[in-house]
DNA sequence: GTTCGTGCAAACGGTTTGCAACAAT
DNA sequence: ATTGTTGCAAACCGTTTGCACGAAC
């Protein structure tokens, strides 16, 4: 395990160093769209000479090469996404927790020949309480 | 315009102080998606005795009564927007302003069949380059 | 005189930055 | 020696809150 994640951070110009490969195990084979915090919480558990500077740092560092994206859905706090590909994301209004949905569940047309604008992404974002399953972790 | 908007204000149940009126002349007829500072800093020049957080409380009351919509769709800063119908949105990425676009323009299917989430409401967020006009105001 | 709205400044929460220590090359 | 990474604390920015004053009913 800690080899792969190095070598992923290898393969796009990150130094693996303890602490970032301890970061990415956290956050980059997750569905749970953690924030900064969260990620520093969770990591220290099992490292705990770790600074949330760090943390902030090597997050940032992981958006710029591409290995996560940063999404500012709800107000006062941004996660990570560490799905790069095409999805949409469902909000549950009661606590906030963040869902992926896949690209082909939903039909979005028309966007490409939008008037006045150069679409280069686009995604659709959903409100709602998830149904079913109360509260899954 | 005064008479117009204090009507507007106690429709809503709030009371029209000089500031709020003010605050809501600047913010309930634009298109250009203001955030909490850019009112503060538009409605001082012609009303000096004017707090943030006078400004922070109006917006926050007007959002709570239904007049304006509160976006967080960068990161770092909310917006705020008159325009209380279904629309979705369009967002610069050279300077990260705020753009509507009409509910009509685009369509969007399949989403209230999504297995799994009620989904109570819903937009397209997309980003990418204004084309035409290089930089209107 | 009770209620409501305001201004001010302090507090707040999430994020960033400056800097010195340290590790790796 | 140079370069890159970390921890710490302070700074920072947008926003909220506590409180006392003042206006309105």
């Amino acid at each position: 395990m800690q080899r792969e994640v190095m070598d992923i951070l290898k393969r796009r110009g990150i130094q693996p160093s303890a602490q970032r490969v301890a970061v990415a195990e956290h956050v980059l084979f997750t569905d749970r769209h953690p924030s900064a915090e969260e990620v520093f919480s969770a990591v220290r558990e099992g490292f705990p000479m770790l600074s949330r500077a760090t943390v902030y740092n090597t997050l940032n560092l992981f958006v710029s090469k591409g290995l996560l994206r940063a999404l500012a859905l709800a107000e006062g706090r941004v996660v990570f996404d560490p799905n790069i590909s095409r999805h949409h994301h469902f909000i549950d209004e009661r606590d906030g927790r963040v869902f992926d949905v896949p690209w082909e569940a939903l039909d979005v047309g028309r966007v490409e020949k939008l008037k006045g604008f150069r679409v280069r992404d686009y995604q659709v974002v959903m409100r709602g309480r998830k149904s079913g399953s109360s509260r899954p972790r």
